[in-house]
DNA sequence: TGTCATGTGTCATATATACTATACATATGT
DNA sequence: ACATATGTATAGTATATATGACACATGACA
């Protein structure tokens, strides 16, 4: 399993390969961020940022919010506020599909997508 | 909306004309924290209790533990270790379920419990 | 009427979270 | 060679989280 860091840290000099201004500094500059705060975090010197700081970096490297969250040990406060208005039936719901494999919950997705009720 | 000290206070009233041993002290007791603290929480004085009080509290009281999560502001860190392992899948499928009546949130309970994978 | 239990007010604190600020050594481009 | 940019080490801090300890007033009960 990559750690946090690890993912940003690629993710990060591969746009800069095609991008001078993907550097450390620059990033965290544009994600509101310290250099060296953002140092520790690709080297997982530190634990990974609040949601917030977390999602500007995904946007920032054009990486899945709800992926970069997920390293970080988070879910999204979004789909929490969403649980914690029906917490039986989500509670319910999660847990049934936890040994579900891939392709079942993606069929469950698309039934519901196009379910009319 | 009730808040989550209101619960707890009116769970534990109503067990206690059934049982004198549902005293804020006692049941302080038996789940492990102090007193003063069960008074505050159940006042709203201060924050609910962690994830793991909380989920004393609500064995204690009989309450389902997902709901008082839920009025803590929490949700169960097993849901939340669920969507870690599978993020886009279940982001996806529990943002789809956001306006989904509870009805047809049910069904898929029901349909992916008999369901065969 | 004294003892014990009850709920609560006040103060204190340990730990975690989420960073900032400064300074420095190395690398890069011109 | 020199200015500038790069990543990093070290130290510090603000705020939130999750409680504990103790004292006190009131009420029940025997």
């Amino acid at each position: 399993m990559t750690h946090f860091g690890g993912l940003v840290r690629a993710r990060r000099e591969a746009l800069r390969r095609g991008d001078r201004s993907y550097s450390l500094r620059q990033v965290a500059a544009r994600v509101g961020i310290e250099p060296a705060y953002l140092s520790k975090i690709e080297r997982g010197d530190v634990a990974p940022p609040s949601e917030a700081t977390t999602c500007r970096l995904a946007r920032e490297l054009g990486e899945d919010p709800d992926v970069l969250l997920a390293l970080a040990g988070k879910v999204s406060s979004d789909l929490k506020e969403i649980i914690r208005k029906r917490p039986r039936l989500f509670a319910e719901l999660i847990r049934q599909l936890k040994e579900a494999p891939d392709d079942a919950i993606l069929r469950v997705v698309r039934e519901v997508r196009d379910g009319d009720w």
